[in-house]
DNA sequence: GTCGGAGGTTAGTGACCACTCACAACAGTG
DNA sequence: CACTGTTGTGAGTGGTCACTAACCTCCGAC
């Protein structure tokens, strides 16, 4: 809109935002990265670049590549706690936590950068920072699947394992390259409250 | 038994192995390293290191990094098949479940180096090879499990899920560190075997 | 007693890493 | 127009990475 050239994106010398616009694309972008290479293996260079900044920005925003992770991990669950709260609104009993699992379901197989931070996020809680943000995280997802449903604490973690069942069925391929044993899981589990 | 020291280890100045007890003694040291740091994290430097070799045998060994992590994600997967048959042997039923649970839990407890090595191989899966790995390995539990127990779907099922909730329960840190949702969640659950 | 092969190392290679510092460009305000 | 603060970059820093080529060292066999 401000640019004298039509394309509205690359061609441009220069575009400038707000720093809080460009925090946003770089954590959007980072969760790309990290979900995708892992804590380790994100490279900042790889992020920068990708959000069409240099890399000395990228530590202005954000200081530090810990401080960087951490950032994607609790807007990662944040995010899952807003799709939860969504898919709930106005619902209760197991109704909510089949409408909950629903919407897991479909961003498991729409949003694969969200999916797979999740499983970057178990696997990092050996750093104390991570385990913090993941902690609380992960509780108020569970409050909320509690205080909405109204369930007891057996059914409500019944809908929880079968989601972290579903979670590694999932990253090892099985529903979109079945086996007969992955199979007889998934028609064994409960399917995410709709038991 | 071949050295002419008494010490078998670390003081002498050379001692000389076989090359399979080399590559045994990497592959534990590399079990160790990339369960903390993950795949990318984890450096042939230090894994070389700490197995009282040189970097460039590491290589001479393994072939390459990937190779190297790909033969520690096999031997993880072959080690609880191996635990599973173990503690199932002689078992039928629920029973085989239960041991097979409790072997579990003690293997959580007491070796977590091959905990946190899981936790990054389903985190790897999106590499085709890991993925791969651990559907194979996989895939061998769940029907030892199946076998084992002879039980219907559900429950081979409801027992895979507990033990996968059970694992990022205990990644967060839920079962040294407490929380009231944690402690519901874990009293939900049907206890890997023992409902 | 030498010789072949298995078991190992030294000393690099270029590439990439996170991170820093000095400085440039621009927008709004007076 | 100058001034000021925000938005941004160029050009490095030392360190680590995976990986390699060439060489050394020992032991058993002949």
């Amino acid at each position: 809109m401000l640019d004298d050239s039509e394309t509205p994106d690359t061609s441009a010398p220069h575009s400038r935002s707000t720093a809080a616009e460009r925090r946003e694309r770089v954590l959007e972008v980072a969760m790309h990265e990290f979900s995708e290479r892992g804590y380790e293996g994100g490279s900042t260079q790889r992020i920068a670049a990708a959000a069409g900044i240099s890399q000395a920005y990228v530590f202005q925003l954000y200081g530090s590549k810990p401080r960087l992770f951490l950032a994607v991990i609790e807007r990662c669950m944040e995010d899952m706690l807003t799709l939860f709260e969504t898919a709930s609104s106005g619902r209760g009993g197991s109704a909510a936590l089949r409408a909950v699992g629903d919407a897991y379901l479909e961003m498991i197989a729409n949003d694969p950068v969200r999916f797979q931070m999740q499983l970057v996020g178990y696997a990092s809680c050996a750093q104390p920072d991570v385990r913090a943000a993941m902690r609380t995280g992960f509780g108020r997802v569970v409050e909320l699947a509690e205080q909405r449903s109204g369930l007891p604490n057996a059914e409500v973690a019944r809908f929880f394992a079968d989601g972290m069942l579903l979670n590694v069925v999932t990253a090892m391929g099985l529903t979109s390259e079945p086996t007969p044993w992955g199979a007889r899981l998934i028609d064994g589990s409960i399917g995410l409250g709709r038991g």
